[in-house]
DNA sequence: TCAATAGTGAAGTAGTTACTTCAGTATTTA
DNA sequence: TAAATACTGAAGTAACTACTTCACTATTGA
């Protein structure tokens, strides 16, 4: 279900925004209300619920609402699913640079 | 310089589409032309080189013309970075976690 | 109970994105 | 040298994004 594509598209549209990775910043450093999220972003509270949704929606963030305090806090899988992602096709890549390398030192060896 | 927010902006927004995953995708099995590239996405010759240029704006894809050919290929220093954003983010939060765990472990065996 | 706090939701707007088509330019190949 | 190949670039458009403001609803503390 983390492999999904549209979930990957989500994730990475989430992280793509200066804001929303500051908001994942500062949650990576513990939980936080959504008033804290937005100290110190020069941007309405509007906005940062807006960013906040984007987050939840795409699974990096999970919220949980205890009287007016709206609580967030990281979703560790999915932030480990995007990075899977991205570690995939490096390491595709970096095999096949390897083989690249060992052939050609094999064929020079063969002069 | 790979720390640069704005380049973190430019990669995980080029991630943050499946078209241009589908061509890192394919490119992390091997360089590759633009039209090898567009071959299996089902839009314009055009809109392939279009993706092209937000892929090699971030710094994810190189390319190099010979003759009317140009070569794509994946550049792992840039996805490396973008990985290592995820990763170290991901980890504080669990590093937390486990020093919460801990804390929790040690009160409870005091009572 | 009344004011302050914490957040929600809708509507509007400027700017961006993901395409399209069409017309063009080099470079190869027959 | 003529036709085919491999792109390239500009212009247009529909949908989406990142905000804004303003009006509103709960919840809490004095």
């Amino acid at each position: 279900m983390l492999h999904d594509p549209a979930q990957l598209d989500l994730m990475f549209q989430a992280l793509a925004d200066p804001a929303r990775r500051q908001m994942v910043e500062r949650l990576s450093r513990g939980p936080a209300s959504v008033s804290q999220l937005a100290e110190p972003l020069a941007m309405s509270l509007s906005a940062v619920v807006q960013h906040l949704n984007v987050l939840e929606a795409s699974g990096l963030v999970r919220t949980e609402k205890l009287g007016r305090v709206r609580t967030c806090r990281i979703e560790p899988k999915a932030l480990r699913a995007a990075e899977r992602w991205i570690n995939e096709r490096r390491l595709a890549w970096e095999r096949r640079l390897d083989r690249l390398g060992d052939f050609l030192a094999e064929t020079k060896d063969e002069t």
